[in-house]
DNA sequence: ATAAAACGCTACTGTTTGGTAGAACTGGTC
DNA sequence: GACCAGTTCTACCAAACAGTAGCGTTTTAT
């Protein structure tokens, strides 16, 4: 937003158009990926989604796992994002964990597709990317295992394992992926303020 | 075991062997459809693992998605019963809330694949199965739920509600065939002793 | 021994679909 | 108004694969 009408060089705005159509192809790819699935979706129904053909999607992306890859990533890197950008703000981990949940929660549930993809297909990803991504997915619990390790030192939470119990925490956050369908029975903010008070249980200490 | 050798009528022994053969086609259907997904498995593959051609497997199976719908249903019906037996036993709500979680997730362990790939690939369900098994698997959660207002009328948990409660709790299960694997970090039995715990602290009252 | 039924296989088809070569259109430039 | 560069489309291919027809072989019944 600071440099807004500043364009830099002739070919800028050429990038920027080329990564608006990337970002579209994704957009409704994933949409598809989502409703039927990977391997049932050909790559002629979302370029008719899109009203452009086949070879323009070829022009923008090298086969369609790359497709599957990309959108696989974005999932991950929104719920990255989410997770720093949560750990960022100074707090006790009771208030960092709440802040993580709530922040991770709700980008799951507005990008619900992106999450819900990658857990269904990532059998279909190529084998390198696959490695790549679920390094990241690693990273995350790695983060989220070293909050937890944070508040069990100060005495706030308590369980045996702190990285185990990170799994059952990112575990019931990407459940959410699963189960919340939009005009549900449940509204979205339902969803993330229950998630909030069952990850805070998990963690919490027993009563005697 | 009751009546061992009685081959109670001719036809009798011919059926069991076609039902054994139906059991060994969906048993390494499953493995290979939770190790590429369903689409990516041809039916040659699955013929070339049990050593036959694909015409055999068609003399058993009408056709390709009736493999998938009994792999799920298999997946569901194990899940059921395991809870159905773990309720039949007597006890208070919790005794019984800790029976469950220890026999189903001992069930999901040992059938991962079956859950997982149901997880995975309801999307490419027929529709009527889809909807037959979506039913059972919500008669689960029912049952999980009437259990958990049971322990809250009680005194004995407490959250604000049960079906929602029901919904997490089961999250919590069958998230653990998405990340455990056979001789990896955790063994079975740590991971049930820690759904157990996981789960009771979910449904249990706050300290003060 | 023989008829008949059951069984599994070889060999095939029709279709679907990822991927591509090259034509045709578009808008800007001199 | 002719040229050029970039962009998108038409038309096609090759491979993969679900599903089948019909034959040869084994087992069962008489």
């Amino acid at each position: 937003m600071s440099d807004r009408q500043t364009s830099r060089k002739p070919t800028q705005l050429k990038t920027e158009v080329a990564a608006y159509k990337r970002r579209r192809i994704i957009e409704e790819a994933s949409h598809l990926f989502f409703a039927h699935g990977y391997e049932a979706t050909t790559l002629d129904a979302v370029a008719e989604q899109l009203h452009v053909t086949k070879p323009f999607i070829y022009s923008y992306y090298r086969n369609k796992s790359e497709l599957l890859s990309e959108i696989c990533q974005t999932g991950i890197d929104l719920s990255l994002a989410a997770l720093d950008e949560a750990l960022a703000v100074e707090g006790t981990a009771t208030e960092q964990l709440k802040m993580v949940v709530d922040r991770v929660a709700r980008i799951i549930i507005e990008n619900q597709r992106y999450i819900s993809v990658y857990q269904r297909e990532e059998k279909s990803l190529d084998p390198d990317d696959a490695r790549r991504i679920r390094e990241l997915r690693h990273r995350f619990d790695t983060q989220l295992s070293a909050l937890l390790a944070r508040g069990k030192a100060n005495g706030e939470f308590e369980f045996e394992d702190a990285s185990r119990t990170a799994i059952w925490v990112s575990g019931v956050l990407s459940w959410i992926a699963n189960w919340y369908h939009d005009g549900g029975r449940w509204s979205a903010t339902e969803v993330v303020m229950d998630a909030i008070i069952v990850v805070m249980k998990i963690v919490s200490k027993r009563r005697a």
